[in-house]
DNA sequence: GTGAAAGCGCTAACAA
DNA sequence: TTGTTAGCGCTTTCAC
C-alpha cells in the first residue's frame, strides 16, 4: 500500500507538501497540487485513517450504535442517519449492541470512542452517568435518553404526542373499547419510569384518554415481553379467546412490530382487522405499507430524526474544531423528531 | 483520556511492560500484571485503536459492507455476521453502499481497508478486478461474487438448489402453471449473465422445470425493477387483471420482499393466496413468519453463511499472522450457505 | 521479567 | 510557497 512518502517522492515534494496538496490547502501552488494528485492517483494512494486519526484526532467517521441490526426500526433509522451523514461528507459505521450492557460498554469504549469523531447512541442498559465515566470527551448524541438530568444532547422520538394522536384516531373512527398493547401499566405506574420510551408513550395515551373523558384501568393495558413480535401474536390470540369475546374494538400497539404480531395473532384466531378490531402501530416501518391489512401507524419521520441528530453532532464537532471555551458552547439540547399519522387499512371502517 | 503512559506511570512500570501486562503476555510477573490492570481500570484506560492499528496493523475490527441497511435481508445477514464475529472476539462495523459504485469504492478504500483487519463485502456495481486495484491486501470475503474468475474467497447464497427446491415444492403441491417473479428472462438468456444472483436462481428454476418435464418460456417470467416491493405489488395486480384470468396457480418469487409485495398486490386485486395462487419466496426474512398469509420460503441459513464467511476470514487472518509464504496459503475458496424450505401458509393447500 | 528506543503514517507548528 | 521537525499512542525488537 502506497504511503504519503511514496506520493511525495513520486511528485518530487516533501511529505508535508503532499499532505497539504491532497487536502486542498490553498497555500500549495496549483501545478504542485496537480502533480501530487496525479502521483497519488497513479499509486492508488489512500490516506491511512488510523494515522490521520491518531495525529489529528479527526477521522471523518461517525458511529451509530443501535440495539439490533435485524429489526426494522433501528435499521431504518441507521440507514437514515447514514444517508444524512453522507450529505455532510461523513462516513457512518453502524454497530449493534444486541441490547447487552457489556456490548454497549465495549462499543462505546473500543470502536466508537477511538475511531469515530462522534457517536449517535441508542442507550439500552447503560445510564448516562456510566456513559460519562466511560466516554472520551467526543460528541455524543443520545437517542431517547431516559435520564432525568440532561447530560447529553438528545433526539427523542415523538412518544407523547404520537401516542396521543394514535388514541385520538381510534376514538375518531368510533372505537369505544380501546386497548394498549406493549406496556406494563402497573410497573410504570408504580415505578414512575416515565422517561422510558414505553413510559412516555403510555403518558401520551393516558393524556388522550383523559382529554376524551374515557376511563381506563389496568385491564386496558397488555404487557408484552421485550416488545417481541411473537409475544404480541400470543397476546392477540389470548385476547381473542377471552370469555365474553374480544374486549377491545380498537388497539394501539407501542410499536409496529407489535402491531404486525397482533394482526397475525388475530388472523390466527379468525378475528378480522379492522372490522372486529382496529389497530394502530407506532414507528412507521416500511413493512407496514405492504402488510395485509396495511398498517395505520404513528410514523416517526426518520429523515427529520437523522437531520436533527446529525445537526446536533455537527454543531458539537464545530465547537470542538473552533476550540470554543466551555462558556461559549451551547447547553445540552434535546430535540424531538416529527411524526405523522399514516392512515391505512388496519383502521379503515 | 488516559494513555498507556499514564497507566505505566501509575503502576510504576515502563510503557512496554504495561502494554504486555494488559495483553496478558506470560512474561510479565503476575503481581506486576495485576498492578497494571488495576491502574488501567482506575484511570478508565482504553487502548487507542488508531494507535494500535497504526503500529501493529491489527485492530480487532472487521467490516461488513452491504447494499442497504434498511432492507430485511442484508440487515439480518449483517446481524448474523456481527454475532458470529463477536464469538471470535472481533468487533464488527457495518456500512451501507446504497448500491452506488462510488460509495462502494469509497467504503472499500476509506474505512474498511484502513480501519478493519478484514472485510466481508457484498459487491453490487464494482467488479473483482476493480476491487483488486483498489484494495490494500487485507483479507476480503465476497458475498455472491458474480465474477467468473475466482479472485477472492466467497460465500454464495444457495441460489440454484434453493430455486430448484422452490419450483419442486410448487409442483409437489399440484401447481400446473408456475410463474417466476423478479427475473428478466430475455436479458438473462441473451446476455448469459448466469453468475448474478438472479441468473443463478433462474438457472435453478429452469433445471427444476426441466427435470419435471415442464415447458416454460418467457411468459412464465416476470421482471421487477430493482427487485422492489412496490414493483412486485404492481406486477401482481397486473397479473390479476390479465384477460382470461390469472395465468398462474403458483409463483416463485426471487426474494421474500418480492413475495410479500406480490401477496399484497394479490390482496389488492382480491386474489387469494394460497387458494388462487401459491407463493414461495427466497431468503427467509423474519417478517415472512408473521405476514398474512405467512410466507413459504427458501430460507438461507444466515448463521451458516455467517460462520462460513467469518471462518474464511479467520483463516486468512491466521495466514497473515503466521506470515505464510504465498505457496503455503490456501487457494481461493468458494462456499455455499445451507438453506431449507420452510413451508407456511402461502403454499398450504 | 522488565526497560529503552525505534517507528507505524500522518499532520501541524515553525522555519526557510 | 515549500520543507523540516516533532510527535499522536501504541507495539515490538533488543538489551539488560
Amino acid at each position: 500500500m502506497a504511503t504519503m512518502s511514496d506520493v511525495a517522492k513520486a511528485a518530487g515534494v516533501s511529505r508535508a507538501t503532499a499532505s497539504y496538496a491532497l487536502r486542498g490547502d490553498p497555500r500549495i501552488a496549483p501545478e504542485t497540487a496537480e502533480r501530487v494528485r496525479r502521483a497519488a492517483s497513479d499509486l492508488h494512494y489512500t490516506t491511512n485513517l488510523s494515522a490521520r486519526s491518531l495525529r489529528s484526532g479527526r477521522s471523518g467517521v461517525i458511529g451509530v450504535a443501535i440495539f439490533e441490526l435485524d429489526k426494522p426500526y433501528p435499521s431504518e433509522m441507521s440507514a437514515a442517519v447514514s444517508r444524512e451523514a453522507a450529505r455532510h461528507d461523513l462516513e457512518t459505521i453502524v454497530q449493534q449492541t444486541s441490547n447487552s450492557k457489556e456490548r454497549e460498554i465495549s462499543i462505546l469504549r473500543k470502536v466508537t470512542s477511538q475511531l469515530c469523531d462522534a457517536t449517535i447512541f441508542s442507550p439500552g442498559n447503560i445510564s448516562p452517568e456510566e456513559i460519562t465515566a466511560l466516554y472520551g470527551g467526543k460528541p455524543l448524541i443520545l437517542l431517547d435518553d431516559i435520564s432525568d438530568e440532561p447530560l447529553f444532547d438528545c433526539v427523542f422520538t415523538p412518544c407523547e404526542d404520537g401516542a396521543a394522536a394514535a388514541i385520538r384516531h381510534l376514538i375518531d373512527i368510533g372505537c369505544e373499547h380501546i386497548g394498549v398493547l406493549g406496556v406494563d401499566y402497573n410497573a410504570l405506574v408504580d415505578d414512575r419510569q416515565s422517561t422510558t420510551v414505553s413510559g412516555r408513550r403510555l403518558a401520551g395515551a393516558l393524556r388522550a384518554f383523559d382529554e376524551a373523558g374515557i376511563d381506563v384501568d389496568e385491564r386496558n393495558f397488555i404487557p408484552v415481553d421485550h416488545w417481541g413480535t411473537p409475544g404480541a401474536r400470543e397476546a392477540a390470540r389470548e385476547l381473542a379467546d377471552t370469555a365474553g369475546g374480544l374486549p377491545f374494538d380498537g388497539m394501539f400497539c407501542m410499536t409496529d412490530s407489535l402491531a404486525l404480531g397482533a394482526i397475525r395473532g388475530f388472523a390466527d384466531a379468525g378475528v378480522h382487522v379492522p372490522d372486529d378490531v382496529a389497530i394502530v402501530g407506532f414507528d412507521g416501518i416500511n413493512e407496514g405499507e405492504y402488510s395485509v391489512p396495511s398498517l395505520t401507524t404513528v410514523s416517526t419521520d426518520l429523515n427529520d430524526l437523522a437531520a436533527k441528530a446529525v445537526g446536533l453532532l455537527l454543531d458539537r464537532l464545530d465547537e470542538d474544531a473552533r476550540n470554543l471555551p466551555q462558556e461559549e458552547r451551547a447547553g445540552v439540547r434535546r430535540l424531538t423528531a416529527d411524526y405523522r399519522l399514516i392512515q391505512r387499512e388496519s383502521t379503515r371502517r
